[in-house]
RNA sequence: GGAGAGGUGGCAGAGUGGUCGAAUGCGGCGGACUUGAAAUCCGUUGAGUCCUCACGGGCUCCGGGGGUUCGAAUCCCUCCCUCUCCGCCA
């Protein structure tokens, strides 16, 4: 949600900056709504303020023995008269709302311009991709030849296409990899680590932006009330944890780490990324959250950045950091980084984290706020969240870039304490 | 799943349908006293929102939603949550 008071002081500004990143705001509409809101709401609260009076005179004069049938009959019509501007205001109060909770967030002045991906700015990479002296497999080849260590064929058994059965060497793997990402999370970074319900209200889902615009994308429970749905990310459970809270100054930053599965229906992906893990219904993910103060927000994006490449650097995988342009992020976020990490089996770097910063526009949906001692008054805090990282695209990255020419993949040496010691996964 | 109890300000805890946004205690903040501290005393201390340049004022909020009434924390309906007992269960 945006400041409102900029929003009411000057749409068209706004409208402007959400231009940039292609979202179309009709300035004119907003100001005629909100017009019409000042009037009905002080209509209302007048009419409220009279019935408060007129009852309290009721009650006054009750308590001295008078009369009060007169006084009774001149407050008659008050009522109707009040329901009627209650209604009208309630009507385009929500028709407001609607409209905030349908607008995205202002990209921050040093987020690029461009429409989409091809306008993403490298600003740095690091390690070199492998150079391999055979043909390169990918994924899917190298784990069905891990003894069907990656099964396909058996997820879609289960439960159609986008959905994966891992066993033996690669489900310790991909265990492993979670592991040392919390690991090196909490006890070097000093995030919580925080363990939270996969199954979100809609209140949650409205706080961080994934409604009320994109029910397409989740996984809804049909037969429970009130609605539950599956977690897309654990920045819904880890960043509505704040959610109406008001934190004091010095407790800020917070940090909080969670390990969970997230659930995406991928509605409108349906040609891409067909073949393999890269997108699933399911997969795990290691979840960084921050609520910091607004002045250290962008201090934190960095941060935050730095320790999810960590993970990166000291499993030894290529790496390049971008910042996505205006039209390619999310509803949410003020300015993203995207980290692709090199796949061999691509041919490419591909997208394997995601770090925002979302400014106050979470904190404002779901009323997250601090206590600023300069004006000592509870104000909406900043939240960030980042991917650190994509569980199961991690596991493609090790499988393919430690992969030999005979079919075994080398296990790098971080990760051996939690795969027993063992060095390679054999064919 | 069955039976019962309850949800009030940071916490504890009152509240006959009528100046109740809410007693009181604790906590917090400010001040007095003190060499300092404790103790004591005095004062102060919820959030949201609207109008206003401001001063100031209005409105809303006692788990959520709806209703009765001139007037609801208080009455009615409904949902949610918590606790106790029984059953079931990882």
């Amino acid at each position: 949600m945006l400041d409102q008071k900029a929003l009411r002081q000057d749409p068209e500004s706004i409208a402007e900056r959400l231009a940039y990143r292609g979202h179309d705001f009709d300035a004119g509409h907003y100001g005629a709504l909100e017009s019409q809101r000042r009037e009905l709401q002080s209509r209302t609260e007048s009419l409220q303020h009279e019935r408060n009076e007129r009852s309290r005179a009721i009650g006054q004069a009750k308590k001295a023995g008078e009369d009060i049938q007169p006084l009774l009959d001149e407050v008659a019509s008050l009522g109707e008269a009040l329901k009627a501007a209650e209604a009208d205001l309630d009507a385009v109060q929500s028709s407001l709302r609607e409209i905030h909770l349908g607008l995205p967030n202002l990209p921050h002045e040093s987020v690029p311009p461009g429409d989409d991906e091809s306008a993403n700015i490298q600003i740095r990479r690091w390690g070199e991709p492998p150079e391999f002296d055979f043909r390169p497999r990918d994924h899917v080849e190298l784990g069905e030849a891990l003894g069907n260590g990656l099964d396909f064929a058996a997820g879609a058994k289960l439960s159609g296409s986008r959905f994966v059965v891992m066993r033996d060497g690669v489900a310790r793997l991909h265990r492993a990899l979670a592991q040392f990402m919390l690991d090196v999370h909490t006890v070097e970074h000093g995030y919580r680590e925080t363990a939270v319900p996969y199954l979100v209200g809609e209140e949650a889902l409205i706080g961080t932006g994934q409604l009320p615009k994109f029910a397409q994308d989740l996984f809804a429970i049909e037969n429970f009330e009130p609605r539950l749905h599956l977690i897309p990310t654990a920045e819904v459970p880890l960043t509505n944890l704040a959610a109406g809270e008001i934190i004091d100054a010095e407790h800020l930053p917070l940090g909080y780490v969670s390990h969970t599965p997230c659930f995406r229906s991928e509605a409108g992906s349906y040609g891409r990324d067909t073949r393999g893990m890269i997108r699933q219904h399911q997969f795990d993910k290691v979840e960084l959250v921050q609520l910091t103060r607004p002045d250290d927000s962008y201090a934190a994006l960095e941060r935050l950045t730095g320790h999810a490449e960590q993970i990166l650097r000291r499993l030894g995988l290529s790496y390049r950091v971008v910042t996505l342009c205006g039209g390619d992020m999310g509803f949410a976020a003020a300015k993203t980084y995207d980290i692709e990490v090199w796949l061999p089996g691509q041919d490419a770097y591909r997208e394997i984290s995601s770090c925002s910063n979302t400014e106050a526009f979470q904190a404002r949906r779901m009323q997250a706020r601090w206590r600023n001692p300069d004006t000592g008054r509870p104000e909406p805090l900043h939240t960030l969240n980042g991917s650190a990282l994509a569980v199961g695209r991690c596991l493609v990255a090790v499988l393919e870039n430690y992969q030999q020419a005979d079919g075994r993949v080398v296990i790098p040496e971080v990760l051996r304490p939690y795969m027993a010691g063992a060095e390679w996964l054999a064919p």
